[in-house]
DNA sequence: GCTAGTATCACGGAAAACCGTGATAAAAAA
DNA sequence: TTTTTTATCACGGTTTTCCGTGATACTAGC
């Protein structure tokens, strides 16, 4: 094991205050790692960044928050290239967002349906500079790695994110706020033809039959 | 203050282990209430009354639970004629959501928000035989009570999970996976009249425009 | 027995989505 | 510079969804 000199100071980010706490407690059971600070909001890391710099050691961030959700603060870091080693918390054990949280730099990905027990030891191995995944990200990993299905709504085809234009992924978002075509052309100042077409080019593109499959494929791939 | 002669027990039922544990960790800062037990779905939390009856005094409940939630619990509680002492957590200040749990027969209402500074008070409180509301969804109360507007930022649908039907949740599910009103009334075995109607109502019940919004719903929901 | 909830079906019309098959201009890539 | 991609628009037609307003029958609770 490893033998801290220092205490490891950990900042943590969660919407629901219960779940801070709740962690806040857990980790008080450790003596080398103390709480730094806590956010309420990826806003409000955001600014704690932005003003303090790089205090914690260890950020460990939800995903799922209001407004500014953790892969914006994640894509904060990385654009302004703040080096913070991130434990990312989530309730979903999809592959897309582990894929997704890793490229944008962060180190641990812990499941919240079984965070407890491993919250601690991927603290100490974030803080060593190694990476920590909990068990049922790893079992995700391995099946993909293999080859194995993973359940998955669709094929994620990472191909069709980024085939995706602009304006595609821009009228895709407002179909999955229940926009119609009028409402979209209304909105973006653009003939409901031109509409129609991004919906039908978006239906082929990504291979689904109506809207609710486009809706479908927008959360599961987080670009909602 | 109360003073104690026997530990108060409690069971705590989440489907997120982290806030298990957490609540655990808050409430073993305190001689007087320990745990009995925990569930991680509300068939768990039935399951173990079923067989067990009535062992914790309170039982901490959390209302968004996938398959069977909090309002269910709360149901089979009254069916049956279990006077348990409820504490519902919630992460929506709902007043619907309060009078719901309320007229079935829970004691205590808490808001994830502000959970870990109420928690202790709040079981105490409801072992006491009183009853506990935390400070926002009091406020929440008493401007209705006072005729004041209540705003309703988002509405939370999540009392409404419970008030979908068998038969609703089934074409739900269905029109997730992009099937048309025919497919669906033909894999059922129904008429597409039928089907068209159920339709109706999933959009009247959850309050959205159209069908992306009952997906958007589902996904959000972990009805999928 | 009445009431409430659930499951089922029907009809007609309006609105929206979906489909095919185009076109033009500008920007980006080759 | 030529080619490809992107953004934009159009028309006519089919299918599906959405909406209102019913009905019948069965079941469970008061």
């Amino acid at each position: 094991m490893v033998r801290m000199k220092k205490k490891i100071l950990i900042h943590v980010a969660d919407d629901h205050k219960i779940l801070i706490e709740g962690i806040i407690a857990v980790i008080n059971t450790d003596r080398n790692i103390s709480i730094e600070g806590y956010s309420l909001t990826g806003q409000e890391v955001i600014d704690w960044f932005s003003e303090k710099g790089n205090i914690a050691d260890v950020l460990v961030l939800d995903i799922t928050m209001p407004v500014v959700d953790g892969f914006q603060v994640l894509k904060y870091f990385q654009e302004n290239k703040i080096e913070q080693k991130v434990i990312v918390l989530s309730s979903y054990d999809d592959l897309k967002i582990v894929q997704e949280v890793l490229s944008l730099g962060c180190k641990g990905y812990i499941s919240k349906n079984n965070a407890g027990e491993h919250i601690i030891r991927a603290i100490k191995a974030v803080a060593n500079g190694e990476q920590y995944f909990s068990s049922d990200i790893q079992s995700v990993m391995v099946k993909s790695f293999t080859g194995q299905d993973v359940e998955q709504g669709h094929m994620p085809n990472d191909f069709l994110i980024n085939s995706l234009t602009e304006r595609e992924l821009e009228v895709l978002k407002l179909i999955t706020k229940e926009y119609s075509s009028i409402q979209i052309a209304d909105k973006l100042c653009l003939s409901i033809n031109t509409i129609e077409t991004y919906r039908r080019r978006l239906l082929k593109k990504i291979n689904v039959k109506n809207a609710v499959g486009l809706a479908m494929y927008a959360v599961q791939n987080n670009i909602v």
